[in-house]
DNA sequence: GCCGCCTATG
């Protein structure tokens, strides 16, 4: 084949997108004899790699008389491109074992393995030949080493690497910042972004930008997030997907929902995930109808839902009450949408059942789920909670066993349970199971919680007043509370939720004629067992105690009302809010 | 010449 028809036949293999086409490549190939060319055959693999047909792109690759460093690295990143990184570190080790000696692209990609895998030790073991062959202070080497610690959890580990190396550029930037976030050192992302911007060698891109809102949606950390907002619109990166759904969580996690809305609204052609999110922030605000109008609406828009589209869907349900709809729905996930309904389906539907008293139900359904020990917790502790609520000490004590037997949540289901029975006057087991957790070394982190009122963070812990303004927060709360209770509001009985409520500034004068910010500070206080404390949860759920308090609110006065959820690190540390590492 | 790093919805 002359050198022109050759170069021509690649550029057609970079650009073939049909499965037919790659084939008949292969045919021509084979029968011009070009098998032989490591260069075009790669193109090949290439191919068959980006149709992701990983399957055909191995056979070829072992028919390969001589793979080069390039065939290595590209059928590795074909694995991890279809889901199966543990092949791509079987590979790395049989070309270990071969002649070929890996480049930047290869330990990149192998990085990119132990990353997905969290496999800290294979990882530090390719750190470590990284050194070796003289890439410790390449850039993309190391940003995808950065990456990988911090997936391992080792945070000191990516800032080892992150601090030795030579130049950096907004991809390492951005995968530090990352690290941070993702072990849910918050403050420190910030930090790392602040540092950024003050050398500012070049701008921030999308990625740093929707890791930066998602901090601020962590933290509660509502300017910064409007400042990175502001930032998002100056790049000129207000159409990206990924960013604009960003903002609509962060703002609704920052108690803006009115904001959330109107991110939203400004989205051209919102995709499954912003749809998501703004499900999921409106079943956060009590309003289920407007979750299940928008579901509605993506489904007409032929936007497929996926599985976490239904967590919010039956969220929406079960905090507005609407328990049939929220069946109707667990139904439809099979067999309208072919999504199998899995544990955190069925932790939402416990959660609905046993909130509107139907624990039977819950119970029942509960018992037929059958998943895996550590995936079923938290529906269990969804059923324990309601059996705490509607006094059923038979249910919450088969939750607690099972509970305890998943070795997941263990110190919540023992505070729970033993509410239970305090609750049902049980007191020589209230004893008895304290007693039981002191013995197992189980220990529950006390909560701790925080509202962001203009540009100051307050903090408070449960039974712990001694925050700034603390008395005036508490006879503030004293004289809420008296309010709520002269319009008959009967709660009060421990709820398991904390209701979070923003005002408007003008409005908040006009209902009960307080200053904005003590009526921000008391309404972030709103759950209130036996008098006056400050009760702390992981992760906003609305309880039904809660539930009314903000029905009634609502009624006080026409102003819009929005519930704040500040707290989502409940997934690190064995299921532990590390949220004391941010002061 | 062919291959690589960072972002999102519970």
């Amino acid at each position: 084949m002359a050198l022109y028809t050759m170069a021509h036949f690649i550029y057609k293999l970079q650009n073939l997108s049909l499965f037919t086409s790659a084939t008949s490549a292969h045919a021509h190939l084979f029968k011009s004899g070009l098998l032989a060319s490591t260069l075009t055959v790669n193109h090949l693999n290439n191919c068959y790699v980006r149709l992701r047909r990983i399957d055909y792109a191995r056979q070829l690759f072992e028919e390969m008389a001589e793979p080069n460093v390039v065939s290595w690295s590209s059928l590795m990143a074909g694995y991890i491109d279809t889901g199966s990184p543990e092949f791509a570190l079987w590979l790395y080790a049989r070309m270990r074992e071969s002649s070929v000696m890996p480049n930047e692209f290869t330990l990149a990609t192998v990085s990119n393995a132990c990353s997905l895998l969290a496999e800290l030790k294979t990882g530090k073991k390719l750190h470590a030949q990284v050194a070796i062959l003289g890439f410790q202070r390449n850039l993309v080497v190391c940003s995808s080493l950065v990456d990988m610690y911090g997936k391992c959890n080792d945070v000191d580990g990516a800032r080892r690497v992150f601090d030795l190396m030579g130049h950096r550029n907004v991809v390492t930037w951005t995968s530090m910042i990352a690290v941070y976030a993702q072990n849910a050192r918050g403050h420190e992302a910030l930090q790392v972004f602040r540092e950024f911007n003050r050398l500012m060698m070049e701008p921030p891109n999308s990625f740093t930008l929707a890791c930066v809102i998602n901090v601020c949606a962590s933290l509660g950390r509502l300017v910064p997030g409007k400042v990175t907002h502001a930032v998002v619109i100056r790049i000129g990166c207000e159409s990206n997907g990924v960013v604009s759904s960003a903002l609509v969580d962060m703002y609704s996690k920052c108690g803006c929902f009115s904001y959330s809305d109107k991110v939203f609204r400004r989205i051209h052609d919102p995709s499954v995930i912003p749809y998501t999110s703004m499900i999921v922030s409106a079943a956060k605000y009590g309003l289920g109808e407007l979750s299940l109008k928008l579901f509605e609406q993506m489904i007409r828009r032929a936007i497929k839902p996926n599985d976490i589209t239904f967590v919010g869907v039956l969220h929406a349900c079960s905090h507005s009450g609407l328990v049939d709809e929220g069946l109707k729905y667990l139904n439809s996930m099979q067999t309208k949408h072919g999504i199998t309904p899995s544990a955190k389906h069925y932790t939402c539907v416990v959660d609905m059942l046993g909130r509107t008293g139907r624990l039977n139900e819950a119970y029942q359904l509960a018992k037929s789920v059958k998943v895996d020990g550590s995936e079923v917790a938290p529906m269990w502790a969804a059923l324990l909670s309601a059996s705490r609520l509607q006094g059923r000490v038979d249910i919450a004590i088969e939750s607690g066993n099972r509970i305890i037997d998943s070795n997941e949540q263990v110190a919540c289901a023992y505070v729970t349970l033993s509410n239970t029975f305090a609750l049902a006057g049980e007191w020589n087991n209230v004893h008895g199971l304290r007693a039981k957790m002191k013995n197992a070394g189980v220990y529950k982190d006390p909560g701790c919680s925080w509202i962001e009122v203009k540009d100051s963070i307050y903090q408070f812990r449960a039974g712990d007043l001694s925050c700034e303004r603390g008395t005036e927060i508490l006879s503030f709360l004293q004289e809420l509370q008296r309010k709520m209770r002269e319009r008959g509001y009967v709660g009060g009985g421990g709820g398991t939720g904390l209701v979070f409520v923003e005002v408007e500034e003008e409005s908040v004068e006009q209902i009960v004629g307080l200053h904005s910010e003590k009526l921000a500070l008391a309404f972030g206080l709103i759950s209130i067992p036996k008098g006056i404390t400050i009760r702390i949860m992981k992760n906003l759920r609305m309880c039904s105690d809660c539930h009314e308090a903000f029905k009634l609110i609502s009624q006080i006065e026409d102003a819009e009302f929005l519930v704040r959820d500040i707290n989502r690190f409940h997934h690190f540390k064995n299921g532990y809010c590390t949220c004391r590492d941010f002061w």
